[in-house]
DNA sequence: TCTAATGCATAAGACTGTTATGTATTAGGC
DNA sequence: GCCTAATACATAACAGTCTTATGCATTAGA
């Protein structure tokens, strides 16, 4: 794993695409994802995902839908149309974020 | 400007290559610097990289050099060669990062 | 003459995320 | 059958990094 103070910021944003781009998911099941994208780069701890999905829940950007698998919970999330605007916002940002920074460090992206 | 969030954990990575890219460079200069090459989408405090600074002189990567100019006190900031190979580290992580971001995101790069 | 820009510096506070802890179910190795 | 790891949620104490506020002082320009 690279530095963690990198990721800061970051997490709302990949919480968000991931739920873009794989439609219902749970909060163990995005760690996974993640963990898999990033080909284990990055592993969201519980204690930031849950506060952060919390979070999104109460501003409206998501919402949930309980099901019991067994006698275990699951929580599933998916995104409200205010949360599929947010996602682009993020993204866009995080895009122009990145094309700055390598501006500034000089480096080539890609 | 973008979230200062995301800026978060690439301050010093900045600092380190606008030195090594530019030379020997004051603290003011180096956040003029950055406000250029950012196309004034970063804009480093005070407050951060005046601490930066100070530390990264503590742990040996910059050495400085007062001059006064008129009356007025000018610190320059040099990297030593143990600062030379931090940056290359540091920028080396940050690249890395964007990549395993752009995987997670699936955004294009460049 | 007054304001903005130059130039340094530190401290209080905010914001994010980590680490630690708690609870509980289920799968798998032995 | 028993124990551990994985699954699944959640919150609280703490730490790190940066912002905001403040302070001091010089210089350029309207």
């Amino acid at each position: 794993m690279h530095s963690p103070e990198l990721l800061k910021g970051t997490l709302q944003t990949i919480v968000l695409k991931v739920l873009k781009d794989h439609g219902r998911m749970y909060g163990y099941e995005i760690t996974q994802r993640v963990k898999e994208l990033s080909d284990d780069r990055i592993f969201l701890t519980e204690g930031a995902l849950y506060p952060t999905l919390h979070k999104l829940e109460a501003e409206g950007m998501l919402k949930t839908e309980t099901v019991n698998i067994g006698k275990r919970v699951r929580k599933y999330y998916v995104l409200t149309p205010e949360g599929k605007s947010l996602v682009k916002e993020r993204v866009a940002e995080f895009a122009d974020f990145i094309k700055t920074m390598a501006n500034v460090l000089q480096v080539q992206l890609g």
